[in-house]
DNA sequence: ACCTCCAGATTGTTATGACCAATTCGAAGA
DNA sequence: TCTTCGAATTGGTCATAACAATCTGGAGGT
C-alpha cells in the first residue's frame, strides 16, 4: 500500500493568509459597536489605534485597507478615516473584474439585473412612498430634458431605476441593484451613441412610473421586465456597432 | 456678500485615497490579460513584481492585498500569490458587515433571497444539465440521511441551493445567490436547534427538484417562493428561541 | 532503484523607523 | 473682523530587516 504517501498530502489548507488582516477587520469594527460610531464619524489615527490594537502601523492599514475596499471606511490624507456616509453601498469592482476574469457575458448580467428589478419593481408597488415616487417622477421629467444628450440621459435612466430600487423599501435589493446596475452602466457608459430613439425608453420609464403609482405590482413586474428586455437589445446593438467600429480603425 | 467664503468651500472631494493602491490594482490586473494567467496560475513574487512596477514592496502590497480582498487573488505563504480558482465567488464579507452597520433585518436579506432564488429556479428548469440534476437529487438523499443532525442537514440544505443557482446557466446570478445565502447561512449555522421537523423542508426540496427535471418553471419558482418563505419563518423562530434563551441566561 | 529526510533557497508576513503630502486649526497681523 | 501663514495633526509612501511557511534538491538509507 501507499499509505506513506496519504500522510504527505495536505490535509487542508485553510488559507490562513491575511489571518492577521482579518482580525485587524474584526477588532477594528468591534471597536466601531464599542464606541457606537455612526457612518461618518472618525476612527482614531493609525499611531494611536495600532497601539492600542498592540500591532504595528503597517498590519493595522493592512486591515483598514480591507475595510476600505469594502467600502465600509473611507481615508482622507490629513484629515483621518471615517465610516462611510451616505446610502450603503457595495463596491462594484469586485463584481466587474470577476466578470471579466472568468468571462461572464453581459447577456447573464442583464438577464440577473432584470430578475432583482423586476422583483424591486413589485415590491415598489407595494411599498413606496409619496418622496420616492416624486424622485422617480423628476428623473422622468430629466429624461425628457435630456433626449439629445445621449450621456446625461443615461445619468437619468441610471437615477430613475434607483429609485425604484429605494422604494422596494429593501436595502438590500436595492444594493444588490446598485452593484449589477453600476457594472453595466460603466460599460455603456463607452458605448453609448446618439443613434438611439429614447423617446421609447422614456416611454418605457413613464409605464414602469404608473403602474407602482397605480399599486399594481404585476403591471410594474411586466413593464420593468419588458423594458430591461428592450434595453439589453439595445446594448447589444451598441456593442456590435462599437465593435465594427473599432474594426474599421484598425483597418486604417 | 459673502463670495469671499464661497471660495474656501471645498470644491469637491476627489476621494483621491487609495490614489496609488487602485492603480496598482488596474496595472496588476493588465499584467494578468497580458500574460494571459488563468485561475490558479502563480504571479511573479512579490519582490520582483514591485521592481516591474517601478513602486515599493509595500504600496504593491497594499494593491494585492485589495485584490485579495475582492476574492481575486490568493497569497500561500512561502509559495506564491496565485489567481484563485475554483467556481467564482463574490466575499461575503462586505454584505455582512454592511448589513450589520446599516441594521439590515433578516426579513429584507430572506426577501432578496427569495427574488434570486426564485429566478434561478425558474432558469434552472428551462435549461439545467443531467450533470446538475444529478448533484441536486443527491443532495436531497443527504438531506434524508441527516434528518437527526442539523448542522449537516444545513451543509446538504444550502449545497443543494448552490446546485440550483449553478444549474440556473448563469454564473452571475449564481455568485449573487451564494454571497447572499452565505450571509444567511454563517448566521443560521450559530442558532439552528434540533427541535425542527426537518421532513417537511426536505420534501419542499424534493418538488422544487421534481419541477426543475420535468421542466416546469413556473412549477419550480413557485415551489422555491414557498419554500424560501417557510425557511423564513422557522428561522426567525429559531431567532426568537435563541433570543429569549440569552435572556434566560442572563437572568441567572 | 526507490523512498525518506534534512538543509538551503524561495516567498509571503510582520515589524520598525523615517519622511512626504494633504489637511486642519489657531495665532499673528492687516 | 477678516485674512494669512505656519505649525501640528494625520494619512500615504518608502527602505530595510527579521521571521515563518513552503518548496526544492541532494544525501543517505533501505
Amino acid at each position: 500500500m501507499t499509505n506513506s504517501k496519504i500522510t504527505r498530502l495536505k490535509i487542508i489548507k485553510p488559507v490562513r493568509s491575511g489571518q492577521s488582516t482579518e482580525q485587524v477587520v474584526e477588532r477594528v469594527y468591534e471597536l466601531i459597536k464599542q464606541e457606537d460610531l455612526k457612518p461618518g464619524d472618525r476612527l482614531p489615527p493609525e499611531r494611536e489605534l495600532s497601539k492600542q490594537l498592540g500591532i504595528s502601523r503597517p498590519s493595522l492599514r493592512a486591515g483598514l485597507g480591507s475595510l476600505i475596499s469594502m467600502g465600509v471606511l473611507q481615508s482622507r490624507q490629513g484629515s483621518g478615516t471615517f465610516l462611510v456616509d451616505g446610502p450603503p453601498a457595495l463596491d462594484s469592482e469586485p463584481l466587474r473584474l470577476l466578470a471579466q476574469l472568468h468571462g461572464f457575458s453581459f447577456d447573464h448580467m442583464f438577464e440577473t439585473r432584470s430578475i432583482l428589478e423586476v422583483g424591486a419593481a413589485g415590491l415598489a408597488a407595494e411599498r413606496a412612498e409619496g418622496e420616492q415616487l416624486a424622485t422617480m417622477s423628476e428623473e422622468i421629467a430629466e429624461m425628457f430634458g435630456s433626449l439629445n444628450d445621449p450621456q446625461q440621459f443615461l445619468v437619468h435612466d441610471v437615477a430613475f431605476h434607483r429609485a425604484v430600487a429605494s422604494a422596494s423599501g429593501n436595502p438590500t435589493l436595492a444594493t444588490l441593484v446598485e452593484m449589477v446596475s453600476t457594472v453595466l452602466y460603466e460599460r455603456r457608459r463607452d458605448t453609448i451613441a446618439r443613434a438611439h430613439d429614447f423617446n421609447e425608453a422614456v416611454e418605457w420609464h413613464r409605464r414602469i412610473y404608473r403602474a407602482i403609482r397605480a399599486r399594481k405590482p404585476e403591471e410594474a413586474r411586466e413593464a420593468m421586465r419588458e423594458h430591461i428586455m428592450r434595453a439589453q437589445r439595445a446594448f447589444a446593438l451598441e456593442e456590435r456597432q462599437q465593435a465594427s467600429r473599432d474594426q474599421r480603425e484598425h483597418k486604417v
